[in-house]
DNA sequence: TATCCGTGGTA
DNA sequence: TTACCAAGGAT
């Protein structure tokens, strides 16, 4: 909603009357930035050569996904592909490929039906508006926000697993659940952002950052954060959550391992493979063909001739 | 809203 | 070793 994203800055300080929760603490944003400045990684999509395109490639292969990890998979992207009409212009095929080991290879699909939109919606430049952001394929709220607020320095509440944790201890004084992005957690981190554009896009970094290196979820360093004699969640002696835990996630021998299996077939293959060797990666043949129809399903795996299959080309 | 969607590092 | 965790999105 467009509304929140322009959420008044902090009145100063002062608790809501009667909810009985800590003040949305202005100095919070300070002191977050402050330590962000000294103890921030240097990582790349940072700099400003990344550029909007830069910003949004590294945007979708961190969902979910390690930093270390991306690093590497983004550096050849964008020297392959330095801009959307790069990407668009090859097959989806080869999206797929680059992706290499990366994980959840349907974002490399999105990411090229994104790059082709941003050609033919917005002439090959990546938009800035939030709205135009969020109609691109594999864009959420999420990736919309954090592109408009880091690429182009946009003031808006940008709410990752990092921020959700941060605010939920540090504001909330609780153990964030594993439930959803709410209404609250847009508005509890909007209060915290500076009024400034400039200083709420580095903010909303900094909250990031915070979670990801110091306010982390299994055994967060209180000690070395900036904000530990603000932090209700420490001044209530650090409880467990009350929210029961998600259902276990769970890999191995499910359709995901399948076809991850697949795909890394045909992605290492330099051209169409038989089916034969593709019945190699698993002995089961009915999840076996599930998991293959689900990659033909989703157009990550095409069937050139009877038998034989490839990337889409 | 719950479930599905990969992969690898860490304790 | 198992279990948890990681800059979510789509359905």
């Amino acid at each position: 909603m467009a509304s929140m994203t322009t959420t008044t800055p902090m009145t100063a300080g002062a608790a809501p009357p009667g909810t009985g929760q800590a003040p949305a603490n202005p100095v919070l944003a300070d002191l977050v930035v402050d330590w962000f400045g000294a103890h921030a990684r240097d990582l790349p999509w940072r700099h400003p050569e990344a550029g909007p395109w830069g910003v949004l490639v590294s945007e979708i292969m961190l969902q979910q996904t390690p930093v270390h990890r991306v690093l590497p998979v983004w550096e050849t992207w964008l020297r392959r592909w330095p801009t959307p009409a790069g990407l668009a212009a090859e097959p989806s095929g080869e999206a797929v490929r680059e992706w290499g080991r990366l994980g959840y290879p349907r974002r490399a699909l999105r990411l090229h039906q994104a790059a082709g939109a941003i050609v033919e919606r917005h002439g090959g430049a990546v938009p800035d508006q939030l709205d135009d952001l969020l109609a691109l394929p594999g864009v959420g709220t999420y990736t919309a926000r954090a592109v408009a607020a880091f690429a182009f320095r946009q003031r808006h509440a940008v709410i990752d697993v990092n921020v959700r944790r941060f605010v939920a201890r540090a504001v909330e004084g609780t153990a964030a659940g594993p439930t959803a992005v709410s209404r609250r957690d847009l508005e509890l981190v909007a209060d915290l952002l500076p009024a400034d554009p400039e200083t709420a896009a580095r903010a909303s970094a900094a909250f990031m950052e915070l979670g990801a290196l110091v306010c982390v979820a299994r055994a967060p360093r209180c000690p070395a954060c900036p904000v530990q004699e603000h932090c209700g969640w420490l001044a209530a002696g650090s409880p467990p959550s009350d929210a029961p835990a998600r259902r276990p996630q769970g890999y191995a021998g499910t359709d995901r391992q399948v076809r991850g299996r697949l795909l890394a077939v045909l992605r290492d293959a330099t051209g169409p493979v038989e089916q034969e060797l593709l019945d190699q990666v698993w002995d089961e043949p009915v999840q076996r063909g599930r998991a293959l129809a689900g990659l033909l399903a989703d157009g990550l795996v095409v069937r050139c001739a009877p038998g034989v299959y490839a990337l889409p080309t």
